[in-house]
DNA sequence: GTTGAAACACCCTCAAT
DNA sequence: ATTGAGGGTGTTTCAAC
């Protein structure tokens, strides 16, 4: 594994929060010339510490305006039926996360979707097909906190 | 509110998966030309869908190897407390996400953070300086869907 | 690590269709 | 909506220090 110093930290926080940045103003912000950051960008790539960039879009204006946490518990806990649901899942679009959990249940994912009709579609992709224990869903009224940076400091 | 059309719509879905694309290949993909694309990239802009790119970082490689999602039960159910108890976790960095929601539990937060030692620092950062009635974490043991496309289509 | 420069790609705008 | 072209900016790779 990799190591980063101190300037690398910085330069992935800043890119983590924009990528749209030119190579001058990120070399600006970290105290490096353009160059010297084009090497530090291009080693921090090949090391594997950036993963691409993605546009951020405005869910709301899309109208999709509903997030809710999916908590599931089933009766089978093999590691065959777990890579089965994955793939039943991974077929929902609506589905952003889904974790193997500790405690009370097994699965948790994360749905953003149209509405309550958006939700209540996919709740149903989401049961049939497969055998599940329980199902339940946490709704969230307001997301207070979002898509915050990592915290790659510390 | 803006309107979009399919064409829009795949725009969108492909910068989302990936903001470093040239215009000539965004332009390629949707089957525009580049030019035509740039006018409904700046009128997508414009009108809000668009929230700026932001580079994606291996959170593992980073250290950051635990995904803990800490439910919050309070007595406190006003407006103010809310705000304040928004204000206190937007303090630590590792609260990637927090939701106020409906049912056994009032509030859910994302935590990323580096192993046990880094959690436990966090939960009692979250605890420390507020009153909360119960607190609980689900440990993610594996996250088999993670950071999935907004489904724009649909 | 730095500056400077050259070659190339990309972005933005405009003109013409 | 399209192609084509020009100027400005950004990226990538040099050489020299």
């Amino acid at each position: 594994m990799e190591k980063t110093d101190e300037i690398d930290r910085r330069i992935l926080n800043v890119i983590q929060v924009d990528a749209a940045l030119s190579q001058r103003d990120i070399a600006d912000r970290v105290g490096l010339s353009q160059n010297a950051l084009w090497r530090r960008l291009k080693r921090l790539d090949e090391a594997g510490f950036i993963q691409g960039a993605r546009t951020r879009l405005n869910a709301a204006q899309l109208g999709l305006d509903l997030t809710v946490f999916v908590m599931v518990r089933t009766r089978n806990h093999s590691v065959e039926w777990a890579e089965g649901f994955r793939k039943h899942v991974a077929r929902i679009p609506e589905v952003q996360e889904l974790h193997r959990i500790g405690g009370d249940w097994d699965y948790m994912l994360k749905v953003v979707t149209r509405g309550m009709s958006g939700y209540d579609a996919v709740y149903r992709r989401i049961t049939t097909g497969i055998e599940l224990d329980t199902v339940t869903g946490l709704f969230s009224m307001e997301a207070m906190l979002e898509d915050r940076p990592l915290n790659v400091f510390g």
